[in-house]
RNA sequence: UGGGGCGUCGACAAGUGGUAAGUCACCAGCCUUUGGAGCUGGCAUUCCCAGGUUCGAAUCCUGGCGCCCCAGCCA
């Protein structure tokens, strides 16, 4: 994977921001400021379980965290929650804190574990059996799926309900000491059997599981349950609020119930709706079988919208902020249109990208009144948008590239490009005119050839005449020849689990999701580029460096196309 | 007659009883040595529906309708 590479990435934590949308969120801290309910502190934290790669729906959570901490000069912490160690890994640890930095935010010191508190949820649960709230049951797995009733019905009392405190602190320090076997027995909260919430029905706080936790090894062979974990976490770090995504509404009464009965620091768990892209994936089971089944080339690849793979792909911290910033903060679940990532992107390389002539497919054009041998510089700007990025030489001569589908034999309305006959501008260089085209033996064109306006000589033509295209070019003998990869979409459907009956939502993948093209040109200015720089391809759009790139073969990944007015009006021609 | 949520422009989203912000998209024009960028203007008589309260309702009340989440010893 791409080590992180980005120099221009400011943080993002530090200091208040400029005005910061109103949310419902806020609303509520406000209010709680004003009562002074928690002493006017403001203390969040991004509770990630270690369990894959972050991805651009964890970006949302982690800008709302660390943003309103930053906005209200509160602090948010990074609090692993890795109660389940069968499903976490080390390797998961170190990429989320590699993502949230690359983001742009500092948990400084304050890096938490759930299992951090171990020993202290421990001794929360024997309070809870001290005070008669919670019990040991032997029900299997099975069993207790049956007493649990069905969301119209009530569930039933387990027969282990009743077993006196003695014997449940009995049972449940030989369940810590491992003298049963996994999933023999758990430990129960006491509370309503008969809840229309499922979650109150005696909720399991504790299971047996023997596994090799990634911090505590094998100390433990008991595992405190999310409900549980989760809300002492948030007490003993002092949150005040504590913000989750809308599936966990129904869990607030129970995380409110199990800091009640401790009577513990209670914080305010806050909803907030997850987001939506279409015609991708953002489940953390599918992510991981497209990468064990080796459907992309892994976490990072370009296609996947995790964080790293975003990262690669060459989109900026900054763009993926302007990204939670503008989507907001609601209860609404929501489907975030492409284009307003696409334009986030846009708006901050428009800025900052250096611009380079880049010809993804050759076509070869000759200038038949050019000397053969003669070879000139044109000064060209860096970037129109600032001055101070200074200017680089170009190198221009008789045989030049240009992109393919800036010529056509027979060109449709309103195309201003090269036609026999047509004069158009060579951005930073000369008027050329087409005279005619060569073609194979199948009809191929194989090169165009022009003549030049020597009197055109930076692009302005002496007798003022005007033209209306300009396009780019590359000189033959003085490019570098350069893999691009173009991205599509990773699914054919908006929803990629828009399954049929019997079929499967790998079914849904497109097939060509990745184009690569392999003989570009590009002015060797580019030589001096290195992973993860970034480029304003001229008329094409952001480019970045792939860490693939080697000595010899440089690699780049489309970040995103820019607008293009015509294809939109070509296509409008074509569809009548 | 299980519980919990949500419903404001194509997509997001402000609005908290005083007469519908903003962003993306879209449309039109200007400008342009990127058909890029930029600039200007347009884009909800109406807030899921129906009643009601009120001088006044997206906001309050009543009743509907639609959508989402929950029956892991996952988080």
């Amino acid at each position: 994977m791409s080590d992180s590479h980005d120099k221009r990435s400011e943080s993002a934590g530090n200091g208040p921001r400029a005005a910061a949308p109103s949310n419902f969120i806020r609303d509520m801290i406000d209010a709680d400021n004003i009562s002074g309910r928690f002493e006017r502190r403001v203390h969040t934290r991004f509770p990630p379980e270690p369990n894959g790669y972050l991805h651009i729906g964890h970006a949302k959570s982690i800008c709302l965290n660390f943003g309103i901490a930053a906005d209200y000069g509160g602090l948010c912490n990074l609090r692993f929650d890795d109660t389940n160690p069968s499903k976490e890994d080390i390797e998961y640890i170190e990429s989320i804190q590699e993502d949230v930095r690359w983001l742009g935010f500092d948990w400084e010191d304050r890096l938490f574990y759930a299992s951090d508190y171990f020993d202290q949820l421990y001794e929360y649960a024997e309070q809870l059996i001290e005070m008669g709230k919670a019990f040991v049951c032997d029900l299997s797995a099975e069993e207790m799926r049956e007493y649990r009733g069905t969301l119209t019905t009530p569930g039933k009392e387990s027969p282990y309900r009743n077993r006196s405190i003695e014997e449940n602190l009995d049972l449940f320090r030989r369940m810590k000491a491992g003298e049963f076997p996994d999933g023999s027995r758990t430990l129960r909260a006491r509370i309503d059997m008969a809840s229309g919430n499922i979650n109150m029905r005696d909720p399991v706080i504790y299971r047996i599981l023997r596994a090799t936790h990634h911090r505590t090894g094998d100390k433990w062979c008991i595992y405190p349950m999310y409900d549980f974990a989760h809300c002492f976490s948030d007490s003993i770090e002092k949150i005040t609020h504590s913000i989750c995504t809308l599936e966990f509404e129904d869990h607030r009464p129970l995380y409110d119930w199990f800091l009640d009965q401790c009577q513990v620091y209670h914080p305010q768990q806050i909803e907030f709706a997850r987001f939506e892209l279409p015609y991708t994936v953002m489940s953390k089971r599918k992510l991981l079988e497209l990468v064990n089944k080796k459907y992309v080339s892994g976490w990072d690849d370009p296609r996947m919208p995790t964080i790293c793979g975003m990262r690669r792909r060459g989109y900026t911290p900054e763009s993926l902020r302007m990204l939670a910033e503008r989507i907001g903060v609601a209860k609404k679940k929501t489907m975030i249109e492409v284009g307003v990532l696409e334009d986030c992107v846009r708006e901050d390389l428009n800025k900052r990208a250096p611009r380079m002539m880049a010809v993804l497919r050759p076509l070869k054009l000759v200038i038949d009144n050019y000397p053969e041998s003669q070879v000139e510089e044109f000064e060209s700007i860096n970037n129109p948008e600032d001055e101070s990025m200074g200017s680089r030489k170009l190198p221009f001569s008789r045989v030049l590239y240009i992109e393919q589908d800036d010529f056509r034999e027979v060109p449709p309305k309103g195309y201003h490009r090269l036609f026999p006959g047509a004069e158009v501008r060579l951005k930073h260089a000369y008027f050329v005119k087409c005279v005619g085209a060569s073609k194979d033996a199948r009809g191929q064109i194989t090169e165009i050839h022009c003549t030049y306006d020597p009197d055109s000589r930076g692009g302005e033509a002496k007798d003022g005449r005007k033209v209306k295209g300009t396009i780019h070019w590359v000189s033959a003998g003085h490019a570098v020849t350069a893999e691009v990869r173009l991205y599509d979409r990773l699914s054919l459907k908006e929803d990629l689990g828009d399954v049929e009956e019997g079929g499967s939502w790998l079914d849904n993948l497109n097939p060509n999701s990745m184009e690569v093209l392999s003989d570009c040109r590009i002015e060797r200015n580019i030589d001096r580029a290195t992973s993860g720089d970034r480029f304003q391809f001229l008329r094409h759009g952001y480019f970045s460096v792939d860490p693939d790139t080697t000595a010899p073969k440089l690699v780049f990944n489309r970040i995103v196309s820019l607008k293009d007015s015509w294809a939109k009006i070509e296509k409008g021609q074509t569809k009548v």
